[in-house]
DNA sequence: ATGAAAGCGCTAACAG
DNA sequence: CTGTTAGCGCTTTCAT
């Protein structure tokens, strides 16, 4: 513009200022050690000749990038981008950067986004996965530390900061007992899963707290963690002697194909047969009847994984935990009610 | 490890090797000057020692970020994930990174990362707003080019990339006239939107033509774009004397509540009345009947966005549109049929 | 095909 | 409170 074509620097304004760089730098980082007056000449210039930190150059002297890197196994998973929201918001906060990467299910893509970032010199790495299972152990010989959001990490090296599934199986089945339910069935997602074993952990604990007996003929795994297996499974329990007053299904998509067995079997939900899921997602609200289900603490985990990489970063490492569970909280809509109310009768008030 | 504590640089090689520095860089970046066996002493040398290049150095020597960065309105929305997604496959492939940054509908904050970027030397911006309706004029007197993903940035300076609504609302109301429909009732979102209007223009082009009429008693506005709203105008309209034959709502959530407020008038869908939503969210799939939908070219609108806007930052700015329109296509599920195919009928094949 | 030297813009001793 | 100096790690003329 009006100065010359030569980029703008604190040596421009040390110059405009008869200062040395050093005091302009100085001013600009609000250090303690210049006179007030003075740094206020220095910022009204840089402000006229629209100064910019070069943060390049920054980094470069100060070894700090203030940056760290976000790996998503699949972006397009509803989860993750709650998962991030949570991230960004202690970052921010923070002053840190988010470099973004997505693996996209595909582990060299992962090792080469790994591999390129570390030479954007992150300051650290937050990995999200919803799926995975296997041991990704590229992720354990960086010279930064790493964070695995939402799954299991396997491995002590590398904190996970995960739901608390055991928790929620809890309070999902605690709500049904609640109810009056006694007779209540399980469609658990597949087996092998950390989210399967804990879940059913956390039912079986509530089963024993409330001294229910625990009736395998009434608990199911799925082959998927989607509505058809729901469906497919729910299908083949009512056709069995004994049938539930109430079912706890493994997620939110297992429990709507729980829900279109029942609606097939003439059975309503929830006046026949209360029904519960798990995930709360966007969909809970929009099945009829919506769906009580036990909410993710994605947000939280997001939060939790930034604040635990950062305490890190800076060294306040004693006492992180290999496992971080994060509790969620059950989401009362309309497909659960207390046992005794029949097709036909009012539904109870609240 | 077995060096000293120094980082390991080029200089690191170079002594190793009795090169000097440039060379080593040479090597290191493929240039042709450099001996292919001397490539290959210094490559060895170089995994041998853990080299990775600083890339905040390379940066502050060439000028050249190799970032973009992505500021979004809302992360929470599902829209965004996936034109995220969209992006980062271009990005990914022309070795650019992403830094990420959520504005959270705080304009304060949004002006903050702006800032905060450009420092960090981004060389293009890409904003991704769902719902905007206000100039967003920071955005504007950047140095970096900036691109709007979906939403329209409302000056020709900034290109906008966006849904081609006027041909999604086209090819709905096309699939429901070739069903046979002729009374067709449509339950748009909030007027003042330009997904509105646009959807609107398109249905009306499609009367056209087919020649028929336009029948303004068959056309509403939502005060929302939730089930709520689309709910309400649907009992209302249905409370009058023209019943239709089938329903185009704003989006899906306005499906979900039409359908709420057949089903209560114990119509239903699609036997008595069609039902066709916009967007294709993923309860689409999960309500029942499952829903027809136009779907949004969400990852295209990313991709091209992405394209765009690298185009831009390497200097092929010609004939650069002022808006882009992405076609969506329809996705046919269960929530529509020919007309004559009353309750308790046969449904048709496919 | 390789090397020497300078410098990108900033910060951090050190000196005063 | 301010200035001098050096150097972060890399690329890039300019020589050879």
């Amino acid at each position: 513009m009006d100065k010359n074509e030569k980029n703008i620097t604190i040596y421009s304004i040390s110059q405009k200022l008869g200062l040395s760089p050093s005091t302009v730098s100085r001013a600009l980082r609000g250090s303690p050690l210049v006179r007030e007056e003075t740094r206020k000449r220095v910022l009204r210039v840089a402000k006229e000749l629209g100064y910019a930190t070069n943060s390049f150059a920054r980094s470069l002297r100060t070894k700090k990038s203030h940056i760290i890197a976000i790996i998503t196994e699949d972006i397009t998973n509803p989860f993750t981008s709650l998962i991030i929201k949570g991230i960004e918001e202690v970052t921010a906060k923070n002053n840190y950067h988010i470099i973004y990467g997505n693996g996209d299910g595909n582990l060299n893509k992962e090792k080469r986004y790994l591999n390129a970032l570390i030479q954007r010199q992150i300051e650290g790495l937050i990995y999200i996965s919803t799926v995975s299972r296997e041991i990704k152990d590229f992720y354990l010989n960086t010279s930064i530390p790493v964070i695995f959001s939402y799954s299991y990490s396997l491995t002590p090296d590398i904190p996970s900061i995960i739901p608390d599934d055991l928790y929620g199986g809890y309070i999902a089945t605690e709500y049904l007992i609640k109810l009056g339910h006694k007779r209540i069935a399980f469609i658990f997602g597949p087996a092998g899963y950390k989210a399967t074993t804990d879940r059913l952990a956390g039912s079986k604990k509530a089963f024993e707290d409330y001294n229910l007996d625990w009736d395998h003929r009434l608990v199911r795994h799925c082959k998927e963690w989607d509505s058809a297996s729901g469906y497919k499974e729910a299908l083949d329990l009512l056709s069995k002697d004994i049938i539930p007053t109430a079912i706890f299904a493994g997620n939110d998509l297992i429990a709507v194909g729980v829900m279109d067995a029942l609606r097939e079997k003439g059975l309503n939900v929830p006046k026949d047969i209360s029904v519960v899921g798990y995930d709360d997602r966007e969909v809970c609200g929009y099945v009829r009847p919506k769906l009580t289900t036990v909410r993710l603490p994605l947000v939280e985990i997001g939060k939790k994984s930034a604040e635990i990489l950062i305490n890190h970063i800076n060294g306040k490492n004693e006492g992180i935990e290999a496992i971080t569970r994060v509790k969620g909280e059950l989401i009362i809509r309309d497909s659960c009610c207390s046992l005794g109310f029949k097709s036909k009768e009012v539904m109870p008030e609240k």
